[in-house]
Order: C-alpha cells, then structure tokens, then sequence
DNA sequence: ACGGTTTCTATAACTCGGTTATAGAACCAG
DNA sequence: CTGGTTCTATAACCGAGTTATAGAAACCGT
C-alpha cells in the first residue's frame, strides 16, 4: 500500500475532489479525511499543502469564483451594452443555479466547519485571493455598464457606481433564489429578474422599449448559445 | 410551554446568550459546552429544549428575522410611500450593518456546524418558522411598494413581483456591504444604496426629481429618528 | 554520484465539540 | 406519600480538525 502519488498533482486533485463531492453530497462532504480517502492519500495532504480545512475551503472558493469569472468572460460583447448586461445576469444566474453548493462556499453561505463565516476577515492567502476572482466577476458588469453609459443607453455616471447598483440587484436575486424564494425552477427569471434587469436599466437611464428589445434580445442570444428554447429547462 | 417558567426561562436564556455571545465573539461562540456554561447549566439542556444545536441556531435565525421585522416595523408609514420604502431599505441595511453576525446566522451566510447550509432545505421546526418570519420581513416592503403603486408613484403592476425586485436589490447591497466590498463604514449609502433605491424608484415608474426628493425626505426622517448626521443608531 | 537538506507522506495520537446513555432530582397529580 | 413525567448533571462516545513524529522521496550543491 505505498503508491506514491505525484506530490504536484495532489493539491490540484485535493480542490478538484473537494468541488465534485461538494455538488454530489453537500457541505458536509468538504472533510479533509473524505477529502483524503478520495484522492487516495492521508489527511496529512491537506496540512502540507494547504495548511488546513479553512485554506482549502478558500481555494474552493476562489476556484468558484474563477468558474464564474470564465463564464462571464464567455458572454462575450454585442453591439447592445444593456443585452450584453442581461446576458451576464442570466449567466451569472446559471451558474450559481448549476452548482448552488460551489457558489454557496464561494459567497460564504455555507462554512462547513465555521470557518469563512463572512468575506470581511478573510485571514488566509487563499481567502485573499478568492476575493480577487469575486471581483474580477464583478469587472464583467462594469465593463458593460460602462458601455451602456458611452452609448447613450444609461446616463452619464460613474460607472463603479452604477454596475455596483447592478451587481447588487443581480447578487441580490441569486441569492434570495438559492435560498428558495422566489419558487423553484426557472420561474424566478421571468418574474423577478428580467422584470428586474428592466427596472434596473429604465432606472439608469434607458427607455422601456429599448430595455424590453435587450431584454429580447438577450433571451433570443440565450437560446442560441444554449441550443434549446430556454423555457422548459430544468437546471 | 407555559405552565412552568423556570424550565422555559433556560431555553430563552440559551437563545439571548447565543445571540449575545454571537455579536461578541463570533460565530463561533454558538457551541452547546459554550452556551450551556454561560447559562449555568450543562449541555444537556440544549437537547432537552431543542433536540440539537441545528435547532437553536434555527430559533436564534428566527430571533434575528423577528428583530428585523419589529425594526421594519417601527418605519411607521408617511404619506410618501417611495420615502418609505428608502427609510426601509435604511433600517434594514441598519440592522445587518449593527448585528452583523446574528443576521450573517439568519441568511445562512454563517453556519457553525455546517448546519442551516441554505435556506431551502429545512429540516427542523424552527428552522421554518425562521423563514416565516423572514417572510413576515418582506411583507413590509410589500406593503410600502403596493401604497407607491396605489399612489401612482410605480407603475401599476403586481406589488409582490415589484416588491421582490426592491427586496433583491435591497439584500444584495447589504449582502454585499457586509462582505466587505462597497467599503467600510457608512460609504455605502450615500455611493450605492441611495442611488440603487433611486434607480429602482425611477425604473418602476416614479420621476427622478420624485424619487430624489423622497430619498431626501426618508435621509431628514432618518435624522430625526436617530438624532444625528445618519452615523450611529440605537436599538 | 554522493551526502545532506528539504519536502512530502503515513500512522497514530490529541483536542474539541456535538451527541447520547444513564441515573438522580424536582415537580406535579391523585 | 406515591408514581410518573420532566428536567438536569455527569460521564462517556464519536466524528472531524489538527498535531507529533518518523520514514521515504525528491532536490541540490559539491
């Protein structure tokens, strides 16, 4: 029983092990002795390479966040800047939809040992750097919004601030989703966050139409990209 | 229940040294050998009242749920209903900004034992009447949002789906805030929150100079309330 | 290639915290 | 007073993070 294991691949298959049980069993599978039984090695993997539970749980974390980050980068720019910000909502939404329990460790919703109980205190490197890839997700609706601002579509503001109001709406719906208002399935879409989205960009400075034409617009390049009609999805 | 106060009288002193030792000391004071030594008992006492720790973490979540929604409460309601809805959102951002780490408990975002991971799947008793009384916190800005329709200020349309829109934004900021970013102090609401609320206004329906001048009138209100510049608070 | 150092690993023990088993004390009805 | 119910304390159990330690492997300067 001593096979020894490529010491460089361990930390790597440590995270990958961590995430896959995280959506198949939960919270409580994020144990560094499951963790360790997994990737076939002693629960002394987890101190020499991470130092502990809590610095492993962050790189979870930041692994979500670069995930979500990859799927923003993927929505890619039209010549819409407000399409382009329903589209990083819808995305932003599948996401956490897809894996509710990454992104729930990611956001600090869910801390298996009470370790990352908010991002303010964040004590490891890890943790740090997790933060980093939160807004690096964030710079997505930033860049569009400022976009939608040099286009004529928002009013001129400052455009940290505005896509901060954005974020926060956005943030706001998927999490009160995940928490289980707002119903199940997709219905929460149509009713609360594209209306959302609407009031949002009228807010800011669109008109009703053109907000509902990239809302539409949005919804049609969504269908594209995922190949089915969008509606009878079921996660 | 009733009957017998000295019995009881142990199980509400568990709760109100949870949640005192919660602001104190953080979320990981909430432990059974913790509690029980502060009330002067032993652990036992913890299953005898609650069956487990899930239970009474669930029951200190429903104590902050109810918190807030006496906090929301006491608003009172003017004959502005967008001012309203703006002194809400400002005694809702209070409440979380003051107890940080008891609502941090309440929205799931902070579980000790990797119990209460989210919100949906609830197993205990009192875990559902904690997302009752969340619920009992909505209705509030339910309400405000159906006298803004009432009065012209939105647009007419369904108070619950434009209420959840206000909500979604409301608790993302807050969300947010607490996590650190929008930074620290009171910042937050004079960058973010004030505009996202007038954003909000403005998109289902109001003027901006309207929903300006109520944004003023809930900031006077406020001082008033509080008896100063908007720093501080009581409770 | 060699010897020393550093890094990684497995085993096993330790600590802490939730939980349970059990027996005694307090309370209440009759 | 007696019997049953409820609460409580003590003590043990168990799971999970962590640490101590020693051996194996890789690395490196000479």
């Amino acid at each position: 029983m001593s096979p020894k294991p490529r010491a460089t691949d361990v930390k790597d298959r440590l995270v990958e092990a961590a995430i896959r049980l995280l959506d198949e069993s939960g919270p409580e599978a994020l144990q560094a002795r499951k963790l360790a039984a997994e990737v076939g090695v002693s629960t002394m993997a987890v101190y020499t390479h991470f130092g502990g539970m809590a610095a492993l749980v962050d790189e979870v974390a930041r692994a979500g966040f670069l995930r979500l980050s990859e799927w923003l980068a993927g929505v890619g720019e039209t010549d819409d800047p407000v399409a382009d910000i329903f589209s990083l909502a819808r995305t932003y939404r599948q996401a956490v939809a897809e894996q509710p329990q990454l992104f729930a460790v990611a956001f600090g919703q869910s801390a298996p040992g009470g370790k990352r109980a908010t991002l303010s205190d964040l004590t490891t490197a890890e943790g740090r750097e997790a933060a980093q890839e939160g807004l690096e997700a964030f710079a997505h609706i930033v860049r569009a919004t400022e976009r939608a601002i040099r286009a004529g579509r928002f009013r001129p503001a400052d455009e940290y601030q505005a896509a901060a109001q954005l974020w926060s709406a956005l943030h706001g719906f998927v999490t009160l989703e995940a928490s289980g208002h707002f119903g199940p399935g997709e219905q929460g879409i149509d009713h609360i966050l594209l209306p959302l989205g609407i009031t949002m960009a009228v807010g800011l400075g669109d008109t009703v139409d053109q907000a509902r034409a990239s809302a539409e617009a949005a919804k049609a390049a969504w269908r594209a990209r995922t190949g089915n009609t969008g509606q009878g999805g079921n996660d």
